[in-house]
Formats: C-alpha cells, sequence, structure tokens
DNA sequence: TTTTATTTTTAGTCTTATCTAATTTTATTA
DNA sequence: TAATAAAATTAGATAAGACTAAAAATAAAA
C-alpha cells in the first residue's frame, strides 16, 4: 500500500501530466506540492523504485500504467468524498477540498464501494470533473446546460458552470442543489426564460441567464 | 493539533485509566498499541511535554484535563463514524472499527458538527457505547430494553445486548436498523411477546427473548 | 561556442515514530 | 535483607519525509 504522500505526488503526477502524458518537471511537481524540489526528487525516486513512475534524471516523470491506476482510484475517492461534503453534510462547493485531501487517502475498499452506492453513483464531482469508476473510466466532461433542454426533457444538475458564492447562493435560495431532478415543464421564447420543477416540488421560473450556468445530464 | 500516533496513544490512556483515572502502566499502553515499551515511553514523554498527561517515571501515566477533553474528542469522531457506516453505508456493527480507526484523525471541526447533525445528533454508537458531547459530556449508558417498555410507549434502538451475528441477521430480517423508531402496540402476558410498529411499518411480532437484547432509548 | 542562468540532483541534517539491546528501577521471593 | 524477576527507561539504529546547501547537468544568452 502507499502512504499519503506517496498518493499525493502521483495523484498531482497524474494531473500535471495530462492525458497528453508529458513528462512532469521536478520543479512544477514540487511547486504543485508547496515542497522542494529536492524533496519532489527524493519521492520521485521512490515512486520509481515501486514501478508506478517512469524516471529519467533531468528528464522528468511520468506515471506508469500502474501508476495511472492507482492515481484515478485516489481521484475517484477524493471526488466521491467530495459529492458526500456537499450533498449530504451541505457543505459549499468551495469548502470541500481541504477535507476530502484528508479523507481519499483512509483506506477501505468496502467504505469506498459503499459510499458511491449511498450517493446513487455520482458521475460527477461538484465542480463538474467527472468520477472515476472502480475500473479507471470516467464519463465525459459536462457539456449539456438547463438552458438547452426542451419542455419534457428531464435532468440531473450535476455543477455550476459560474461557481461564484453569487450564484451559489441563489441555486440555493431555489432550493436548486447538486444532484437535484429537473423537469422542464415550459420554455418562454420571449426572454428564454424556463419553467422547471425541481424535485417533484411546485413549479418555478428560471431566467435564461441562470440556465444557461447551470450543467446538467439528461435522464 | 495532534499527530494520528498522538490521539491513539491519548484515546488508548484515557480508556485504560478508565474513570477512576488509576495510572496506566507502560506495558498495559504498550501492549494495548501492539507496539514496544520503549515506543510507549517515548510517546508519553512527548505527551507529557504537551501537558496532555501527567507523568511520573516508573510510577504510570494519567491524562490531565486538558488531554481528557482531547481524548474525548477522538473518541466523538470515532463513535459518530461508526454510526455513519453502520447506519448510512450498511457496514455490519463488527466491520466499522478498522475504518473509524482512521476516520477519526480527519481534521475539521465543521465536517464532524455537519455528520452530527447528518446523523441526527446520536447519542450511542452501535456497540451501545456513549457518543461524547462537542462538550465531553457523555449519556449514561444504556439500561432500557424494549422488553421494559409498556403498550403505547415509543423509542428509539440503540443497539443488541447479545451483537452475534445470527441476532443481527435476526434484526435485518425484521427491518429493525440501528436508530429505527419502534412503537409498541401490545404485549401478550401469555408468553411475554409484543406487538411492534417499527418506522412506520405494518405491525410485527417479537418474542420477549429478542425483546431482551435490544436496548432502546423512549422518545 | 563559451559563458551564464536555471533546473535538478546529491549530500547531509532534522523530526516523528518505531525498533532492539542494554541498563536501571521497582517488585517479589527466598 | 539479599537475590532474583519483572517492568520501565535509556541509548542507539532505522525509515519516511521533509529541509538547506552544495554540486552537477541542462538550457539560454552573449
Amino acid at each position: 500500500m502507499l502512504t499519503a504522500s506517496e498518493e499525493n505526488y502521483l495523484k498531482a503526477i497524474f494531473h500535471l501530466a495530462g492525458k497528453s502524458k508529458r513528462p512532469v518537471s521536478t520543479n512544477a511537481l514540487a511547486s504543485a506540492l508547496q515542497t522542494k524540489p529536492a524533496s519532489a526528487t527524493d519521492m520521485i525516486q521512490r515512486l520509481s523504485k515501486k514501478g508506478l513512475v517512469s524516471y529519467h534524471k533531468y528528464k522528468g516523470v511520468t506515471p506508469t500504467s500502474g501508476g495511472n491506476k492507482l492515481a484515478l482510484q485516489v481521484i475517484r475517492k477524493h471526488r466521491l468524498w467530495e459529492v458526500f461534503l456537499v450533498q449530504k453534510l451541505r457543505f459549499n462547493w468551495d469548502e470541500v477540498h481541504e477535507v476530502a485531501e484528508q479523507l481519499e487517502h483512509v483506506e477501505s475498499e468496502q467504505l469506498i464501494e459503499q459510499l458511491d452506492k449511498f450517493l446513487g453513483y455520482p458521475k460527477y464531482d461538484p465542480h463538474g470533473d467527472p468520477i472515476p469508476g472502480a475500473d479507471g473510466s470516467m464519463a465525459p466532461l459536462p457539456s449539456t446546460t438547463l438552458a438547452m433542454l426542451q419542455p419534457g426533457d428531464k435532468c440531473r444538475v450535476i455543477c455550476a458552470r459560474d461557481s461564484s458564492s453569487d450564484f451559489l447562493l441563489f441555486l440555493d435560495k431555489l432550493h436548486i442543489s447538486l444532484g437535484a431532478a429537473i423537469e422542464v415543464l415550459d420554455k418562454f421564447e420571449y426572454d428564454g426564460s424556463f419553467s422547471i420543477r425541481v424535485d417533484e416540488a411546485l413549479p418555478i421560473t428560471l431566467s435564461s441567464k441562470a440556465a444557461e450556468n447551470i450543467y446538467v445530464e439528461k435522464t
């Protein structure tokens, strides 16, 4: 098993490498983790010895397929905990990161599978980032906004495009929370506003501006 | 703040001292934590320097009032997580300890207060141990069994007296889960059995033997 | 293509938390 | 009370993970 520190480095390397898998420089890694280049070199060599990253001195580091898999599992845990914190414990979308950063290192297969089930197998975290499955697969980035839907369509709220605290507060007032089930009842061509039903409640009206800022997945 | 290891030692000292607050021997502490006496001595001295335990060489160790408070906060977190795992993630009562042992060290005031709220401010964990409040106060040990109630009484399930897997499986079959709201409808003097309603469902019958093995708190 | 600047690595130190082996203190027993 | 056993402590070592300072490699500039 990996230590929390090893997991953090692995995750950072994964993120910095991006899908292009270009090598990550020691300095970039150190600054991403708020540490010193010498510490990064140390850890890179440790991860390399474990076969989780491919490393050539002075040339940067990339995850191996094994390292990739492990990084995705950590990201999966992080994002599931974020969903839990926002949906169940009513954290704000910008308060979850630090806590999820700790929770992601708790080690228990059963815990994470049951949590996933408890949350209803969410595909996106509160920031709209896709949650890797147990097998490492990920949904595409969200692309559908509420404004794109037609009367009769049903959907689930993924995240806000503009996650300013103003907008989040506005959504909260309307009881539009992450994961909420929304039904589009009507669309008024006059001003582009919508009549929608949130979680079986009474219909409300939503401006086109607001609708364009809510990412959803059709259901 | 304390490291996970410091919290574990503090918790163990607290438990071993019991409410009589008699000094804990180095050997007892080491064996409780599955470590060596030399390691325990080390940590005792570290905790002593921080003012969390009172220590006299060769004479054992006791928590100070400050150490007591911190130990209770860790125990609070541990037990709240146990409730979460059993009630929300459907863990069995004997599977929660290891995971709670990790979760208890996650550091976030907000997390634990929101979790407490989310769980409905439970007073007991799945083993029937009282959960310390944010101020360190604790409810008395459970003493009321379902069998002691009269028709018309309402209560909430705390834990099983006999937590054999047979009995827990039996409770699961009847949909009697931890925290379930039970209403006593009738008591049959002939064999001491009860007619009860669990969580607003249809009435079921429960033998006196079973009723005596379920600890409850009246509501 | 040298020189200079930047990046990366190495070497050596520190802290936490553990260990073994040796020593010291306390407890027990003859 | 002296000898022995048990418990506790100290000393010294190790590993993870961080640091600083110095050295080496690479990149950029003259």
